[in-house]
DNA sequence: AAAATACACTGTGTATACACAACACATTTT
DNA sequence: AAAATGTGTTGTGTATACACAGTGTATTTT
Protein backbone atom coordinates (compact mmCIF):
# COMPACT_ATOMS: atom_id res chain seq x y z
CA UNK A 1 0.00 0.00 0.00
CA UNK A 2 1.68 3.36 -0.97
CA UNK A 3 1.87 6.09 1.11
CA UNK A 4 -0.24 8.30 -0.54
CA UNK A 5 -3.05 5.90 0.30
CA UNK A 6 -2.29 5.75 3.86
CA UNK A 7 -2.12 9.38 4.09
CA UNK A 8 -5.52 9.50 2.81
CA UNK A 9 -7.03 6.63 4.91
CA UNK A 10 -5.18 8.72 7.94
CA UNK A 11 -7.31 11.31 6.98
CA UNK A 12 -10.87 9.59 6.36
CA UNK A 13 -10.54 7.79 9.54
CA UNK A 14 -9.59 10.52 11.82
CA UNK A 15 -12.88 12.96 10.09
CA UNK A 16 -14.85 9.42 11.03
CA UNK A 17 -13.22 9.08 14.34
CA UNK A 18 -13.67 13.25 15.09
CA UNK A 19 -17.35 13.16 13.53
CA UNK A 20 -18.74 10.00 15.55
CA UNK A 21 -17.25 11.28 18.69
CA UNK A 22 -14.43 8.25 18.85
CA UNK A 23 -12.41 10.98 19.46
CA UNK A 24 -14.14 13.64 21.93
CA UNK A 25 -14.31 17.27 21.60
CA UNK A 26 -11.16 18.74 23.42
CA UNK A 27 -9.14 15.51 22.89
CA UNK A 28 -5.56 15.20 22.66
CA UNK A 29 -4.08 13.23 19.77
CA UNK A 30 -0.85 11.24 20.25
CA UNK A 31 1.45 11.92 17.43
CA UNK A 32 3.95 9.32 17.41
CA UNK A 33 1.17 6.91 17.89
CA UNK A 34 -0.52 7.63 14.56
CA UNK A 35 2.60 7.48 13.18
CA UNK A 36 3.18 4.19 14.16
CA UNK A 37 -0.97 3.30 13.48
CA UNK A 38 -0.57 4.21 10.12
CA UNK A 39 2.64 3.55 8.97
CA UNK A 40 3.90 6.96 8.07
CA UNK A 41 6.54 9.61 9.19
CA UNK A 42 5.65 12.41 11.24
CA UNK A 43 5.84 14.75 8.32
CA UNK A 44 2.60 13.66 6.28
CA UNK A 45 0.69 13.22 9.25
CA UNK A 46 1.61 16.68 10.59
CA UNK A 47 0.09 17.71 7.31
CA UNK A 48 -2.81 15.72 7.31
CA UNK A 49 -3.17 17.57 11.48
CA UNK A 50 -2.81 20.75 9.65
CA UNK A 51 -5.52 20.28 6.60
CA UNK A 52 -7.62 19.21 9.54
CA UNK A 53 -7.17 22.12 11.59
CA UNK A 54 -8.23 24.52 8.25
CA UNK A 55 -11.30 21.99 8.08
CA UNK A 56 -12.25 22.83 11.89
CA UNK A 57 -11.67 19.38 12.87
CA UNK A 58 -8.38 19.88 14.90
CA UNK A 59 -7.45 22.30 16.86
CA UNK A 60 -3.81 23.20 16.62
CA UNK A 61 -1.58 25.31 18.67
CA UNK A 62 1.75 26.40 19.42
CA UNK A 63 4.19 23.68 20.90
CA UNK A 64 1.04 21.58 21.78
CA UNK A 65 0.12 18.55 20.61
CA UNK A 66 -3.07 18.99 18.41
CA UNK A 67 -6.80 18.89 20.13
CA UNK A 68 -10.14 17.79 18.24
CA UNK A 69 -12.25 20.95 17.74
CA UNK A 70 -13.86 21.98 21.32
CA UNK A 71 -17.73 21.38 21.31
CA UNK A 72 -18.74 23.97 24.11
CA UNK A 73 -22.21 25.65 25.17
CA UNK A 74 -20.52 28.82 23.55
CA UNK A 75 -20.07 26.63 20.08
CA UNK A 76 -23.61 25.51 20.42
CA UNK A 77 -24.88 28.81 20.35
CA UNK A 78 -23.24 30.08 17.30
CA UNK A 79 -24.58 26.89 15.52
CA UNK A 80 -27.95 27.42 16.07
CA UNK A 81 -27.31 31.27 15.31
CA UNK A 82 -25.97 30.09 11.96
CA UNK A 83 -26.89 27.13 10.85
CA UNK A 84 -30.78 27.95 9.71
CA UNK A 85 -29.67 30.37 7.55
CA UNK A 86 -26.32 28.64 5.87
CA UNK A 87 -29.03 25.78 5.61
CA UNK A 88 -31.47 27.66 4.43
CA UNK A 89 -29.19 29.21 1.44
CA UNK A 90 -27.73 26.17 1.17
CA UNK A 91 -31.15 23.75 0.12
CA UNK A 92 -32.68 26.73 -1.66
CA UNK A 93 -29.43 26.22 -4.00
CA UNK A 94 -29.46 22.97 -4.30
CA UNK A 95 -32.82 22.74 -5.10
CA UNK A 96 -31.69 25.53 -7.76
CA UNK A 97 -28.68 23.33 -9.12
CA UNK A 98 -29.16 19.81 -8.40
CA UNK A 99 -28.29 17.03 -10.86
CA UNK A 100 -29.44 13.67 -11.38
CA UNK A 101 -27.01 11.78 -10.07
CA UNK A 102 -26.35 13.72 -7.00
CA UNK A 103 -29.82 13.60 -7.01
CA UNK A 104 -29.71 9.64 -6.94
CA UNK A 105 -26.99 10.13 -4.45
CA UNK A 106 -28.77 11.87 -1.81
CA UNK A 107 -31.55 9.11 -2.16
CA UNK A 108 -28.81 6.60 -1.32
CA UNK A 109 -27.84 8.04 1.56
CA UNK A 110 -31.32 8.47 3.05
CA UNK A 111 -31.85 5.01 2.59
CA UNK A 112 -28.39 4.34 4.63
CA UNK A 113 -30.04 6.98 7.34
CA UNK A 114 -33.12 4.64 7.49
CA UNK A 115 -31.42 1.72 7.53
CA UNK A 116 -29.36 3.30 10.52
CA UNK A 117 -32.36 4.23 12.22
CA UNK A 118 -34.30 0.80 11.75
CA UNK A 119 -30.86 -1.06 13.12
CA UNK A 120 -30.70 1.54 16.17
CA UNK A 121 -26.68 2.04 15.20
CA UNK A 122 -26.11 5.76 15.93
CA UNK A 123 -22.37 5.94 14.79
CA UNK A 124 -24.07 4.78 11.39
CA UNK A 125 -26.75 6.84 11.66
CA UNK A 126 -24.76 10.27 12.37
CA UNK A 127 -22.66 9.14 9.58
CA UNK A 128 -25.43 8.90 6.79
CA UNK A 129 -26.61 11.70 8.16
CA UNK A 130 -23.85 13.60 7.57
CA UNK A 131 -23.26 12.40 3.86
CA UNK A 132 -27.13 13.34 3.29
CA UNK A 133 -26.10 16.82 3.88
CA UNK A 134 -22.67 16.78 2.64
CA UNK A 135 -24.41 16.00 -0.96
CA UNK A 136 -26.75 19.02 -0.46
CA UNK A 137 -23.67 20.66 0.06
CA UNK A 138 -22.25 19.65 -3.22
CA UNK A 139 -25.41 20.19 -4.98
CA UNK A 140 -25.45 24.06 -3.87
CA UNK A 141 -21.72 23.96 -5.16
CA UNK A 142 -20.90 27.87 -3.94
CA UNK A 143 -17.15 27.76 -2.56
CA UNK A 144 -18.28 31.06 -0.34
CA UNK A 145 -20.80 29.35 1.31
CA UNK A 146 -19.24 25.42 1.60
CA UNK A 147 -16.21 26.94 4.60
CA UNK A 148 -19.00 27.27 6.85
CA UNK A 149 -21.68 24.48 5.89
CA UNK A 150 -18.87 21.91 6.46
CA UNK A 151 -17.74 22.99 9.72
CA UNK A 152 -21.97 23.48 10.79
CA UNK A 153 -21.93 19.51 9.44
CA UNK A 154 -19.08 18.46 11.75
CA UNK A 155 -20.39 19.71 14.70
CA UNK A 156 -23.94 18.45 13.73
CA UNK A 157 -22.70 14.97 13.28
CA UNK A 158 -20.64 15.69 16.96
CA UNK A 159 -24.12 17.19 18.49
CA UNK A 160 -26.18 14.35 16.99
CA UNK A 161 -23.85 11.86 18.91
CA UNK A 162 -24.21 13.51 21.85
CA UNK A 163 -27.45 14.12 22.28
CA UNK A 164 -29.69 12.13 19.60
CA UNK A 165 -29.71 9.36 21.59
CA UNK A 166 -33.35 8.09 21.21
CA UNK A 167 -33.68 7.06 25.21
CA UNK A 168 -37.37 7.99 25.16
CA UNK A 169 -40.45 7.80 23.31
CA UNK A 170 -40.17 11.53 22.55
CA UNK A 171 -36.58 11.06 20.89
CA UNK A 172 -37.42 8.22 18.70
CA UNK A 173 -40.64 10.02 17.17
CA UNK A 174 -38.37 13.52 16.35
CA UNK A 175 -35.61 10.73 14.72
CA UNK A 176 -38.34 9.72 12.47
CA UNK A 177 -39.90 13.15 12.08
CA UNK A 178 -36.50 14.02 10.71
CA UNK A 179 -36.48 11.13 8.32
CA UNK A 180 -39.31 11.88 6.80
CA UNK A 181 -38.17 16.32 6.36
CA UNK A 182 -35.35 14.10 4.70
CA UNK A 183 -37.49 12.71 2.13
CA UNK A 184 -39.50 16.35 1.73
CA UNK A 185 -36.25 17.47 1.07
CA UNK A 186 -35.11 14.86 -1.66
CA UNK A 187 -38.71 16.00 -2.88
CA UNK A 188 -38.24 19.64 -2.95
CA UNK A 189 -34.93 19.60 -4.35
CA UNK A 190 -36.13 17.21 -7.02
CA UNK A 191 -38.79 19.28 -7.54
CA UNK A 192 -36.68 22.30 -8.08
CA UNK A 193 -38.62 23.92 -5.25
CA UNK A 194 -36.35 26.84 -4.00
CA UNK A 195 -38.60 28.09 -1.34
CA UNK A 196 -39.94 25.43 -0.38
CA UNK A 197 -36.52 23.43 0.12
CA UNK A 198 -35.62 26.73 2.32
CA UNK A 199 -39.15 26.33 4.37
CA UNK A 200 -37.51 23.10 5.23
CA UNK A 201 -34.10 23.76 6.18
CA UNK A 202 -35.51 25.85 8.82
CA UNK A 203 -38.13 23.28 9.95
CA UNK A 204 -35.45 20.58 10.18
CA UNK A 205 -33.25 22.72 11.90
CA UNK A 206 -35.97 23.84 14.49
CA UNK A 207 -36.44 20.29 14.89
CA UNK A 208 -33.02 19.87 16.17
CA UNK A 209 -33.22 23.01 18.57
CA UNK A 210 -36.16 21.47 20.27
CA UNK A 211 -34.29 18.38 21.13
CA UNK A 212 -31.22 19.62 22.16
CA UNK A 213 -33.45 21.85 24.67
CA UNK A 214 -34.63 18.69 26.25
CA UNK A 215 -30.88 17.52 27.30
CA UNK A 216 -29.52 21.13 27.50
CA UNK A 217 -32.65 21.99 29.78
CA UNK A 218 -33.96 18.78 31.29
CA UNK A 219 -36.69 18.56 33.68
CA UNK A 220 -35.10 19.23 37.18
CA UNK A 221 -34.78 15.54 38.79
CA UNK A 222 -36.44 15.03 41.49
CA UNK A 223 -33.86 13.33 43.64
CA UNK A 224 -31.72 14.74 46.69
CA UNK A 225 -28.24 15.99 45.65
CA UNK A 226 -26.13 13.11 46.30
CA UNK A 227 -27.88 10.37 44.77
CA UNK A 228 -27.31 11.25 41.15
CA UNK A 229 -26.89 8.15 38.96
CA UNK A 230 -25.27 8.42 35.43
CA UNK A 231 -28.50 8.89 33.37
CA UNK A 232 -27.27 11.00 30.01
CA UNK A 233 -24.19 11.01 28.05
CA UNK A 234 -21.65 13.36 28.29
CA UNK B 1 15.27 36.71 14.18
CA UNK B 2 13.84 33.18 15.34
CA UNK B 3 12.39 31.01 12.76
CA UNK B 4 9.33 31.21 14.24
CA UNK B 5 9.25 35.04 13.33
CA UNK B 6 10.46 34.36 9.98
CA UNK B 7 7.32 31.80 9.22
CA UNK B 8 4.53 34.24 10.73
CA UNK B 9 6.15 36.52 7.93
CA UNK B 10 6.05 34.89 5.09
CA UNK B 11 2.65 33.63 6.64
CA UNK B 12 1.45 37.34 6.70
CA UNK B 13 3.44 38.27 3.29
CA UNK B 14 1.64 35.89 1.41
CA UNK B 15 -1.51 37.18 2.73
CA UNK B 16 -0.85 40.52 1.55
CA UNK B 17 0.15 39.53 -1.85
CA UNK B 18 -2.42 37.68 -2.59
CA UNK B 19 -5.18 39.85 -1.27
CA UNK B 20 -3.17 43.10 -3.25
CA UNK B 21 -3.27 40.61 -6.45
CA UNK B 22 0.89 40.93 -6.19
CA UNK B 23 0.24 37.64 -6.84
CA UNK B 24 -2.30 37.41 -8.96
CA UNK B 25 -5.16 35.00 -9.30
CA UNK B 26 -4.03 31.54 -10.61
CA UNK B 27 -0.55 32.28 -10.32
CA UNK B 28 2.14 29.62 -9.56
CA UNK B 29 4.63 29.95 -6.42
CA UNK B 30 7.79 28.60 -6.08
CA UNK B 31 8.78 26.60 -3.02
CA UNK B 32 12.49 26.65 -3.26
CA UNK B 33 12.38 30.67 -4.13
CA UNK B 34 10.53 31.23 -0.91
CA UNK B 35 12.59 29.07 1.41
CA UNK B 36 15.72 30.87 0.39
CA UNK B 37 13.61 34.77 0.47
CA UNK B 38 13.11 34.17 4.25
CA UNK B 39 15.67 32.09 5.40
CA UNK B 40 13.01 28.87 5.56
CA UNK B 41 13.85 25.38 4.73
CA UNK B 42 10.68 23.16 2.58
CA UNK B 43 9.22 22.03 5.66
CA UNK B 44 7.57 24.95 7.41
CA UNK B 45 7.13 26.77 4.09
CA UNK B 46 5.04 23.70 3.08
CA UNK B 47 3.11 24.02 6.29
CA UNK B 48 2.36 27.75 5.81
CA UNK B 49 1.18 26.61 1.93
CA UNK B 50 -0.95 24.65 3.96
CA UNK B 51 -2.87 26.91 5.82
CA UNK B 52 -3.44 29.38 2.86
CA UNK B 53 -4.89 26.10 1.17
CA UNK B 54 -7.35 26.08 3.67
CA UNK B 55 -8.04 29.27 4.09
CA UNK B 56 -8.91 29.86 0.37
CA UNK B 57 -5.75 32.16 -0.20
CA UNK B 58 -3.95 29.02 -2.14
CA UNK B 59 -5.18 26.24 -4.31
CA UNK B 60 -2.63 22.81 -3.44
CA UNK B 61 -2.97 20.02 -5.81
CA UNK B 62 -1.36 16.51 -5.84
CA UNK B 63 2.93 16.52 -7.45
CA UNK B 64 2.08 20.15 -8.25
CA UNK B 65 3.21 23.42 -7.33
CA UNK B 66 0.95 25.26 -5.11
CA UNK B 67 -1.67 27.88 -7.22
CA UNK B 68 -2.84 31.36 -6.13
CA UNK B 69 -6.74 30.78 -5.84
CA UNK B 70 -8.76 31.27 -9.22
CA UNK B 71 -10.85 34.47 -9.54
CA UNK B 72 -13.17 33.30 -12.38
CA UNK B 73 -16.49 34.59 -12.97
CA UNK B 74 -17.73 31.54 -11.55
CA UNK B 75 -16.34 32.61 -8.26
CA UNK B 76 -17.40 36.01 -8.85
CA UNK B 77 -20.44 34.62 -9.54
CA UNK B 78 -20.78 32.35 -6.26
CA UNK B 79 -19.13 35.67 -4.41
CA UNK B 80 -22.45 38.17 -5.27
CA UNK B 81 -24.91 34.94 -4.42
CA UNK B 82 -23.31 34.71 -0.87
CA UNK B 83 -21.85 37.83 0.06
CA UNK B 84 -25.63 39.86 1.21
CA UNK B 85 -26.18 36.90 3.40
CA UNK B 86 -23.56 36.37 4.88
CA UNK B 87 -22.15 40.31 5.28
CA UNK B 88 -25.39 40.57 6.50
CA UNK B 89 -25.60 38.29 9.00
CA UNK B 90 -22.14 39.53 10.24
CA UNK B 91 -23.31 42.89 10.38
CA UNK B 92 -26.29 42.03 12.04
CA UNK B 93 -23.99 40.15 14.99
CA UNK B 94 -21.54 42.90 15.10
CA UNK B 95 -24.16 44.77 15.75
CA UNK B 96 -25.45 42.60 18.40
CA UNK B 97 -21.87 41.73 20.13
CA UNK B 98 -19.44 44.93 19.39
CA UNK B 99 -17.21 45.43 22.35
CA UNK B 100 -16.24 49.04 22.96
CA UNK B 101 -12.55 48.61 21.90
CA UNK B 102 -13.51 46.63 18.46
CA UNK B 103 -15.57 49.77 17.60
CA UNK B 104 -11.99 51.80 18.45
CA UNK B 105 -10.13 49.84 16.33
CA UNK B 106 -13.14 50.22 13.45
CA UNK B 107 -13.02 53.37 13.62
CA UNK B 108 -9.48 53.40 12.95
CA UNK B 109 -9.21 51.26 9.86
CA UNK B 110 -12.07 53.81 8.53
CA UNK B 111 -9.35 56.44 9.05
CA UNK B 112 -7.51 54.69 7.02
CA UNK B 113 -9.68 53.55 4.21
CA UNK B 114 -10.17 57.52 4.04
CA UNK B 115 -6.83 58.50 4.03
CA UNK B 116 -6.15 55.45 1.13
CA UNK B 117 -9.01 57.34 -0.75
CA UNK B 118 -7.76 60.64 -0.83
CA UNK B 119 -4.05 59.56 -1.37
CA UNK B 120 -5.73 57.28 -4.67
CA UNK B 121 -3.64 54.57 -3.35
CA UNK B 122 -5.26 51.45 -4.36
CA UNK B 123 -2.95 49.44 -2.66
CA UNK B 124 -3.92 50.52 1.28
CA UNK B 125 -7.22 51.37 0.04
CA UNK B 126 -7.92 47.95 0.15
CA UNK B 127 -6.07 46.74 2.81
CA UNK B 128 -7.38 49.06 4.89
CA UNK B 129 -11.41 48.11 3.23
CA UNK B 130 -10.54 44.66 3.91
CA UNK B 131 -8.81 45.10 7.64
CA UNK B 132 -12.37 47.19 8.19
CA UNK B 133 -14.70 43.72 7.75
CA UNK B 134 -12.30 42.00 9.27
CA UNK B 135 -13.48 43.69 12.22
CA UNK B 136 -16.65 43.39 11.73
CA UNK B 137 -16.02 39.28 11.48
CA UNK B 138 -14.43 39.44 14.96
CA UNK B 139 -17.15 41.17 16.23
CA UNK B 140 -19.55 38.97 14.26
CA UNK B 141 -17.42 36.25 16.80
CA UNK B 142 -19.70 33.42 15.26
CA UNK B 143 -17.32 30.26 14.64
CA UNK B 144 -19.66 29.09 11.72
CA UNK B 145 -19.54 32.41 9.71
CA UNK B 146 -16.14 33.18 10.19
CA UNK B 147 -15.26 30.85 7.29
CA UNK B 148 -17.51 31.71 4.78
CA UNK B 149 -16.98 35.69 5.57
CA UNK B 150 -12.97 35.30 5.19
CA UNK B 151 -13.14 33.52 2.05
CA UNK B 152 -15.68 36.18 1.11
CA UNK B 153 -13.20 38.83 2.21
CA UNK B 154 -10.41 37.85 0.35
CA UNK B 155 -12.26 37.42 -2.85
CA UNK B 156 -13.46 41.07 -1.92
CA UNK B 157 -10.01 42.39 -1.60
CA UNK B 158 -9.00 40.76 -5.24
CA UNK B 159 -12.62 41.77 -6.84
CA UNK B 160 -11.43 45.43 -5.74
CA UNK B 161 -8.19 45.35 -6.91
CA UNK B 162 -9.46 44.59 -10.21
CA UNK B 163 -12.28 46.13 -10.65
CA UNK B 164 -12.48 49.51 -8.52
CA UNK B 165 -9.12 51.51 -10.06
CA UNK B 166 -11.46 54.73 -10.31
CA UNK B 167 -10.55 55.60 -13.85
CA UNK B 168 -14.10 57.74 -14.51
CA UNK B 169 -16.07 59.95 -12.05
CA UNK B 170 -18.61 57.72 -11.77
CA UNK B 171 -16.23 55.11 -9.84
CA UNK B 172 -14.84 57.56 -7.69
CA UNK B 173 -18.32 58.74 -6.60
CA UNK B 174 -18.62 54.93 -5.91
CA UNK B 175 -15.77 54.77 -3.66
CA UNK B 176 -16.77 57.83 -1.78
CA UNK B 177 -20.31 56.52 -1.25
CA UNK B 178 -18.38 53.07 -0.13
CA UNK B 179 -16.97 55.00 2.79
CA UNK B 180 -19.82 56.88 3.61
CA UNK B 181 -21.39 53.53 4.10
CA UNK B 182 -18.52 52.41 6.14
CA UNK B 183 -19.54 55.41 8.53
CA UNK B 184 -23.26 54.64 8.70
CA UNK B 185 -21.98 50.84 9.63
CA UNK B 186 -19.99 51.92 12.33
CA UNK B 187 -22.53 54.07 13.51
CA UNK B 188 -25.48 51.18 13.57
CA UNK B 189 -23.04 49.05 14.71
CA UNK B 190 -22.51 51.60 18.04
CA UNK B 191 -26.04 52.27 18.34
CA UNK B 192 -26.49 48.32 18.79
CA UNK B 193 -29.03 48.55 15.92
CA UNK B 194 -29.21 45.16 13.77
CA UNK B 195 -31.99 45.65 11.61
CA UNK B 196 -29.83 48.68 10.14
CA UNK B 197 -26.83 47.54 10.06
CA UNK B 198 -28.33 44.52 7.79
CA UNK B 199 -29.74 46.85 5.81
CA UNK B 200 -26.31 48.66 5.57
CA UNK B 201 -24.70 45.65 4.77
CA UNK B 202 -27.36 45.33 1.51
CA UNK B 203 -26.75 48.43 0.52
CA UNK B 204 -22.57 47.80 0.67
CA UNK B 205 -22.86 44.76 -1.60
CA UNK B 206 -25.61 46.16 -4.18
CA UNK B 207 -23.05 49.21 -4.49
CA UNK B 208 -20.11 46.74 -5.21
CA UNK B 209 -22.09 44.26 -7.70
CA UNK B 210 -23.47 47.93 -9.48
CA UNK B 211 -19.63 49.07 -10.17
CA UNK B 212 -19.29 45.61 -11.77
CA UNK B 213 -22.20 44.99 -13.17
CA UNK B 214 -20.87 44.60 -16.96
CA UNK B 215 -18.74 41.28 -15.87
CA UNK B 216 -21.45 39.08 -13.88
CA UNK B 217 -24.64 40.19 -12.37
CA UNK B 218 -26.68 37.22 -10.73
CA UNK B 219 -29.94 37.40 -8.37
CA UNK B 220 -28.96 38.00 -4.83
CA UNK B 221 -29.80 34.97 -2.40
CA UNK B 222 -33.32 36.22 -0.81
CA UNK B 223 -32.99 34.79 2.21
CA UNK B 224 -35.08 36.65 5.17
CA UNK B 225 -32.70 38.24 7.61
CA UNK B 226 -35.19 37.68 10.40
CA UNK B 227 -35.40 33.74 10.72
CA UNK B 228 -32.04 34.76 12.31
CA UNK B 229 -33.02 37.07 15.12
CA UNK B 230 -36.04 34.75 16.01
CA UNK B 231 -33.90 31.64 16.56
CA UNK B 232 -31.82 32.38 19.35
CA UNK B 233 -31.73 29.51 21.68
CA UNK B 234 -32.91 29.82 24.85
C1' DA C 1 7.70 22.68 55.79
C1' DA C 2 7.10 25.66 51.94
C1' DA C 3 8.96 27.84 48.12
C1' DA C 4 12.08 28.28 44.57
C1' DT C 5 15.20 26.50 41.33
C1' DA C 6 17.70 23.17 38.73
C1' DC C 7 17.33 19.26 35.79
C1' DA C 8 15.66 15.60 33.13
C1' DC C 9 12.18 14.27 29.92
C1' DT C 10 8.62 14.47 26.63
C1' DG C 11 7.19 16.19 22.53
C1' DT C 12 6.92 19.97 19.04
C1' DG C 13 9.42 22.75 15.26
C1' DT C 14 12.88 22.82 11.71
C1' DA C 15 16.50 21.28 8.59
C1' DT C 16 18.30 18.06 5.45
C1' DA C 17 18.61 13.99 2.63
C1' DC C 18 16.52 10.80 -0.15
C1' DA C 19 12.68 8.69 -3.18
C1' DC C 20 9.72 9.24 -6.69
C1' DA C 21 6.49 11.24 -9.97
C1' DA C 22 5.60 14.44 -13.64
C1' DC C 23 7.13 17.02 -17.58
C1' DA C 24 10.21 18.31 -21.52
C1' DC C 25 13.09 17.35 -24.86
C1' DA C 26 15.71 14.48 -27.73
C1' DT C 27 16.19 10.26 -30.06
C1' DT C 28 14.54 6.34 -32.34
C1' DT C 29 11.26 3.83 -35.04
C1' DT C 30 7.64 3.20 -38.47
C1' DA D 1 7.84 13.36 -41.36
C1' DA D 2 5.05 11.99 -37.59
C1' DA D 3 4.48 9.29 -33.72
C1' DA D 4 6.18 6.92 -29.94
C1' DT D 5 9.42 6.04 -26.60
C1' DG D 6 13.48 6.73 -23.78
C1' DT D 7 16.04 9.74 -20.82
C1' DG D 8 17.27 13.78 -18.21
C1' DT D 9 15.72 17.39 -15.32
C1' DT D 10 12.78 19.68 -12.18
C1' DG D 11 10.20 19.65 -8.27
C1' DT D 12 6.98 17.39 -5.00
C1' DG D 13 6.38 13.78 -1.15
C1' DT D 14 8.40 11.34 2.68
C1' DA D 15 11.72 9.92 6.16
C1' DT D 16 15.01 10.93 9.53
C1' DA D 17 17.91 13.61 12.52
C1' DC D 18 18.55 17.41 15.26
C1' DA D 19 17.27 21.71 18.05
C1' DC D 20 14.56 23.64 21.32
C1' DA D 21 10.61 24.77 24.18
C1' DG D 22 7.47 23.32 27.68
C1' DT D 23 6.44 20.47 31.70
C1' DG D 24 6.89 17.79 35.63
C1' DT D 25 9.74 16.30 39.34
C1' DA D 26 13.25 16.23 42.56
C1' DT D 27 16.40 18.69 45.15
C1' DT D 28 18.01 22.58 47.52
C1' DT D 29 17.41 26.69 50.14
C1' DT D 30 15.12 29.75 53.37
Amino acid sequence: MPAKDRKAALLADLKRAILTTELRPGEDLDEVAICARFGLSRTPVREVFRDLDGLGFLDLRENRGPRVAELSHTTLRDFFLAAPMIYGAVLRLAARNATTPQIAALKLAQEDFRAALREGNPVERTLANNRFHEITGEMACNTYLLPSFQRLLIDHARIGMTFFRPQTNDMAANLSEASAQHDEIIAAIEAGDEARAAQLAEDHWNLSRHQIELFVMPTALDVPMGSFSRSSPA
